[in-house]
DNA sequence: ATCTCCGAGTCTTTACATCA
DNA sequence: GTGATGTAAAGACTCGGAGA
C-alpha cells in the first residue's frame, strides 16, 4: 500500500515549513487546515470491524434496486432501508451519496464520449462538403470560360459579317457543335416562358 | 443562529493483478 | 507458490453551501 498516513504527513509539514508545501500548493497551505481523520469509527483498531466493512451481495442488490427507483433517498425510506439492511441509517446515507456521485462522473463520461462521435461524424462531412465545394467551383470555373470563348467567338462573328446577310455558314468552325454542349444544359439554361432577346443572353452571364 | 442534507473532494480499505 | 507492489473500486469522512 502506498500510503501516507497522518503522522507521516505531520513529520512531512514539519521537515518542509514554508518549502515545497507551499510552492506547489499555495491556496491548500493558506487555507484552514483539514482536521486529521480518525483511523476508524467506533471500535477503532477492531479488525471485526475492518471486515465488515464491505457490504453483502444481498445488500448491495436491494440498495442498487432502491438506487432504481429513485436516486434521492427522504429519511424515511433511509430508515426502513437501513433495517432491511441491518445497517446504519448513516451508512445508507453514504452509500446513497457516492452512488450518486459516481453515477454522475459515470453520466459526463458516457455524454462526453458521445459528443467525441458526434464531432469526428461532423468533422468528416465537413471534409466532404469541403471537397465538394472545391469541385463544384472547378466546374463553375470551367463553365465560365467557355461562356467567355463563345462571347468573343460571337462578338468577332457579328463585327465581321454584313448585318444583313446572316448565314451559319460563315461559323467556323461550326458555333455550337465544337464545344460538346453535353453536360452545359444547366449553365445555358433559360426558362422556356422566359423569351431573351438578341445578345441579352450574353449579359446574363457577365 | 442552528440543524440537516447534499455535493465535491479526499482518505482509507479491500480485492485483485502483476512481477520478481 | 509467495510476498511485495500497484491499482481500481467502494466505503467513509470533511468541508462548505443551501434551505427549512
Amino acid at each position: 500500500m502506498n500510503q501516507i498516513d497522518d503522522d507521516q504527513m505531520v513529520l512531512i509539514s514539519q521537515y518542509y515549513p514554508g518549502g515545497i508545501y507551499d510552492q506547489l500548493l499555495p491556496e491548500q497551505v493558506e487555507a484552514k487546515p483539514r482536521r486529521r481523520r480518525k483511523k476508524n469509527k467506533g471500535d477503532a483498531g477492531s479488525s471485526e470491524v475492518m471486515r465488515k466493512r464491505k457490504l453483502s451481495e444481498q445488500q448491495m442488490n436491494l440498495l442498487e434496486q432502491s438506487f432504481e427507483d429513485e436516486h434521492k433517498l427522504e429519511s424515511e425510506r433511509k430508515d426502513r432501508l437501513a433495517s432491511e439492511l441491518g445497517l446504519d441509517p448513516r451508512q445508507v446515507a453514504v452509500w446513497f451519496q457516492n452512488r450518486r456521485a459516481r453515477w454522475k462522473s459515470k453520466k459526463i463520461e458516457e455524454e462526453y464520449s458521445k459528443l467525441k462521435t458526434q464531432h469526428e461524424t461532423t468533422v468528416v462531412e465537413n471534409c466532404r462538403l469541403e471537397n465538394e465545394v472545391l469541385k463544384l467551383k472547378e466546374q463553375l470555373c470551367e463553365a465560365e470560360k467557355e461562356i467567355q470563348k463563345l462571347t468573343e467567338r460571337f462578338e468577332r462573328f457579328s463585327s465581321n459579317s454584313p448585318s444583313s446577310s446572316f448565314s451559319m455558314e460563315a461559323m467556323e468552325p461550326p458555333f455550337l457543335g465544337e464545344f460538346g454542349m453535353e453536360g452545359l444544359e444547366n449553365v445555358f439554361y433559360v426558362p422556356e416562358n422566359n423569351y431573351i432577346h438578341g445578345l441579352d443572353w450574353v449579359n446574363l452571364y457577365g
